[in-house]
DNA sequence: ATCCTGTTGAACGCATGAGTTCAATTTGGC
DNA sequence: GCCAAATTGAACTCATGCGTTCAACAGGAT
């Protein structure tokens, strides 16, 4: 009877630190750092100070390792973005300031260390796991997308922004955000400057902003 | 003293049916489906209907192979992305038309196999070859954005479209393109409807040129 | 103290696949 | 027809790494 874990993550066998969340967190950085086919399991030991058959102990297989770690690794990068986008709860006063602020974080953890390594991890292992592109996809782009959505439509009805889907505008305002990195490769190995992502950030807001804010009569 | 090939790929040995390329495109074929690791080099032989041995007469290594058939496939994406592009060189007098055409265009070759079985390749062994990224975008991403720069550019002259930094501008609209579909998941494994391709880049097209098009006065 | 449960290290079996070897055969040029 | 280069199939070597086994061990509960 391996260990169950109640939501918490804790575990219920005896009082023991739940060593479950210490294998996901090392099993994450060494397939960042290795990728899934080349990432051993001796090694993911290794990084949690843990022998390989405790790792055994607790996940059945090398393919569930890696699930449960991409599962887990979502969730925490989703909570990141949708805290920034809840920055536009509180009522706005100056739109333009407000949204370049949140689009420069976005921008800043989506290129981040853990979020590239995860939107690699699972585009490269479509050919043997199809089913977790849209695992982690609807775990992260997609909410974040509709917690993006939901702003764009209190702002639309607050005057602010005109009329439009919020949904398809939210889609729009991310791919200015994250796109025009991504075409420079620099979502991609490459060293970021702050300057370039606040650059890209303004540039996105303003052009949104162009296509989308409320005539002003 | 393998076969050296001209720049048209024609075996200098003798005048035989050039297999390397009959070996590239299995291989792409091979690496697309079963990923880089999953794919065998005899598999690949099979695919091509060549005997292993003959593989490794051509390529030196399974890494050789999988580097020449991912530059490949970017020259040949990109030459159908940069045909594309090239309608915008007629003159044009509809511009949302000619632009919505050309957006429609370029999505539905950025949804399609090679495209996208392009881009997981690259960017799955990004542990392994970090330096593919910048091999394989140089030849098409950046390409694409710089042709569609140079066609923005003469726009913005003739008057069309706002002054504006048109590297920047293509970036933006190549986001506004693939950005939304990327959002959903559509570049990944799911198909994409004809109809929905359309509606995608048509909205790509009127945001864009709500920020960028000239004021009509 | 003594159970029970989970941990440890080391070794093992086993499958997979890269890259090679080689002798036999095919191919195209001359 | 003859040669030289390329191709073929099969078998082989060798390294890697998953998943397992097991005997010894630790630590909390009663």
């Amino acid at each position: 009877m391996a260990s169950m874990t109640t939501a918490a993550g804790r575990s219920l066998s005896h009082g023991r630190i739940d060593k479950r969340q210490a294998i996901l967190a090392a099993a994450f950085t060494v397939f960042a750092r290795r990728g899934y086919e080349q990432a051993g399991v001796q090694e993911v030991a290794e990084e949690a100070g843990v022998a390989k058959p405790t790792v055994y102990n607790h996940m059945s297989d090398k393919e569930t390792l890696f699930r449960e770690t991409l599962i887990e690794t979502a969730e925490s990068v989703a909570a990141e973005n949708l805290a920034i986008i809840d920055r536009l709860r509180q009522p706005v006063e100056d739109l333009p300031a407000v949204l370049e602020d949140v689009a420069y974080r976005l921008l800043r953890t989506c290129c981040g260390e853990r979020s590239r390594a995860l939107r690699w991890l699972t585009y490269a292992q479509v050919a043997r796991f199809p089913d977790l592109i849209e695992a982690v996809q609807s775990r992260t782009t997609s909410r974040i997308r509709d917690a993006f959505a939901d702003r764009i439509a209190w702002l639309t009805m607050s005057g602010q922004l005109r009329p439009c889907d919020p949904t398809l505008a939210a889609e729009q305002l991310l791919a200015l955000i994250t796109g025009p990195l991504e075409g420079r490769g620099r979502l991609g190995t490459r060293k970021v400057t702050t300057a370039e992502l606040r650059t890209v950030s303004d540039a996105a807001v303003v052009t949104f902003l162009r296509a989308y804010e409320a005539d002003r009569a």
